[in-house]
DNA sequence: ATGATATTTGACACCGGTGTCATAATGTCA
DNA sequence: TGACATTATGACACCGGTGTCAAATATCAT
């Protein structure tokens, strides 16, 4: 099978390739004639466009790189089917790259990806989200990036993200809401910046309703599911116990949960739970979580969508939006 | 800043492009006196090959594309960190393009991916891996590919999959050996080839072991945690109650798992309950679910592997591998 | 020193498209 | 019908690299 080319698509339709090309990219002044014509030898010929000499004529790729380093698998499934939302909208593609935070060599990492695949822009979600030194460089190689959750302030750049602190003090709340005085709460891995909002968010709603912060009550996590293991046992370990947990996300809350039922301990009754992101595992436990949604797959998508719009005309004014998040409840937790 | 490219470099080192490059892709016949002034220009302009140009003039992209269509997310999380392993140790990206298997356009819209961004290669996970359509289309077209799990028979393309009959004969010959007689056994979606595989080794144990095949005792699912809670009701509602479920995915072991816990049923003490893959809820939950733990990276990180070998020359035998299941005994299992 | 061979280097076409600009064809109006 | 604006088309350079091949230079045996 011999390769067609715009060439071979001219000489066949006997016009210049110029014109083809016209065609292609459905630019005016072509007499509606040529046009049908070519239009009827691309078929013929099925002729397909290749996309990299157009990248390189346009300096463009149509590619979107998405960065993470994120423990939760389904909050990087649901980041990504936003992402692919958007991309495919505007037939962009989506190249996937998680690396580490930490380490040397993350500006070094990202260097090489921009080397070895020419993106049109760069969709950055937490950690990376929240670092500084990773947005200066890509200021400087002058790659459009969008933010995802991100907590930075910088109004020249694109930034989607919820509203972490009004969803953790709306379920500090509810949760005092219940009779809860004694609120264990598990933070986040300290590199997110959702991690000090959650747990700002936790601290002012104990204030409001007039409750001491206790910081015995408060527990060292890193989002993961082993590191809410651990921090599930030295709550759990708590004389007197707290009557109530709270997770700063669901991965987290299923394993204080999973404790609790391996000690014999009743949910909600004997303790209420609550975790953060309305995760699959939330509603896929018994007994389900209360948690705050939040809309991941939304924030992303509005975050790349405002990007391509940025990438195809630099001149489009970038803004910041604020999404909600909103309490779930569900089985675990209830008065005491 | 100006842009850096080959020419400016050449211009300032003062040799020729062809030797610019040549230093650039380490070539051979190039004087170390040379080789040494290019790279220090390289440094002193900090110049980036473009890896546009580089693909048009090689007729490459360094990209994979990975084609899934899955609700597991753990699934799909575990297969994009195989591909990945693969890509970043050739120097190659990672594009994902998750896509429905049904429906008509499924060729038109791998034909747009195609179309849209240039690809070296393709994986194919479950149930693409299966589809006989989108293979001939591939063949057709001269796209490298490799198959994930796959069951289709084909010594020309690669494959590498895992033996889930062997499992699925284990797992079962597990809960035979506790006493098991009555196993239901909730079967996977039909698109894919492991749900065929899994139900002949739950046969062909139940046989080995001369315990009659029950046919209400198998229900529909389609590998999402939903199905299998619809399929929990059916099995739980059975009189009498099976002594033990198999379901084919933990996803839906959980649901089961779930709606138990729900009626107040102890697991494993009134019912055992088994699922298929290790997903992480596996132990994410309590009881922990016995299952089979698949090699889902590693296969598809040997699959890319593979792919990208044979990308870099054609003339390399492809072969096909099965890589071993193995039994992960927790809690959700025990004697009757 | 001489011719034969190996190594280093660069000129130039090429990959498959797009952008610029000049020219050809067509339309408009007095 | 001629002058002028408008639309349609193509020639050609260009994007930033790589492949081919021939020329220039270095190495070596005799």
């Amino acid at each position: 099978m011999k390769k067609v080319t715009i060439n071979s698509v001219a000489e066949y339709a006997g016009v210049s390739k110029k014109t083809v090309s016209r065609v292609l990219n459905n630019e005016p002044n072509v007499s509606p004639a040529t046009r049908e014509k070519v239009l009827k030898v691309f078929k013929e010929l099925d002729y397909k466009p290749n996309p990299i000499a157009r990248g390189l004529a346009r300096n463009k790729s149509f590619i979107i790189g998405c960065l993470y380093d994120n423990p939760s698998k389904s909050y990087i499934t649901r980041v990504q089917s936003g992402a692919l939302e958007a991309c495919h909208k505007f037939n962009y593609n989506l190249l996937i790259h998680p690396c580490e935070l930490r380490g040397t060599e993350l500006i070094e990492n990202v260097g090489q990806l921009l080397t070895t695949s020419r993106l049109d822009g760069l969709v950055l979600t937490p950690p990376f989200s929240d670092s500084q030194e990773l947005i200066d460089y890509l200021k400087k190689q002058d790659i459009p990036y969008a933010r995802v959750a991100s907590a930075i302030q910088d109004d020249s750049s694109i930034s989607v993200r919820s509203n972490d602190e009004q969803g953790a003090f709306e379920l500090t709340e509810h949760l005092i809401s219940l009779g809860h005085k004694d609120i264990a709460f598990i933070k986040g891995h300290p590199d997110h910046s959702a991690t000090e909002k959650r747990f700002s968010g936790y601290r002012n709603a104990l204030m409001k309703h007039g409750i001491d912060f206790k910081a015995h009550l408060v527990a060292e996590g890193n989002f993961s599911y082993h590191s809410g293991a651990d921090s599930a046992k030295e709550i759990l370990d708590l004389d007197p116990m707290p009557t109530a947990v709270f997770a700063s996300n669901d991965y987290m809350a299923a394993a204080v949960l999973k404790l609790a039922t391996q000690r014999q301990l009743k949910v909600p009754q004997d303790i209420s739970i609550a975790g953060f992101d309305n995760a699959p595992i939330a509603r896929h436990i018994w007994p389900g979580l209360t948690t705050i949604a939040q809309p991941v797959e939304e924030m992303t998508r509005q975050a790349v969508e405002q990007l391509i719009m940025q990438i195809s005309d630099p001149s489009t004014e970038v803004y910041q939006k604020v999404l909600e998040a909103k309490l779930i409840t569900r089985e675990s937790t209830a008065a005491r």
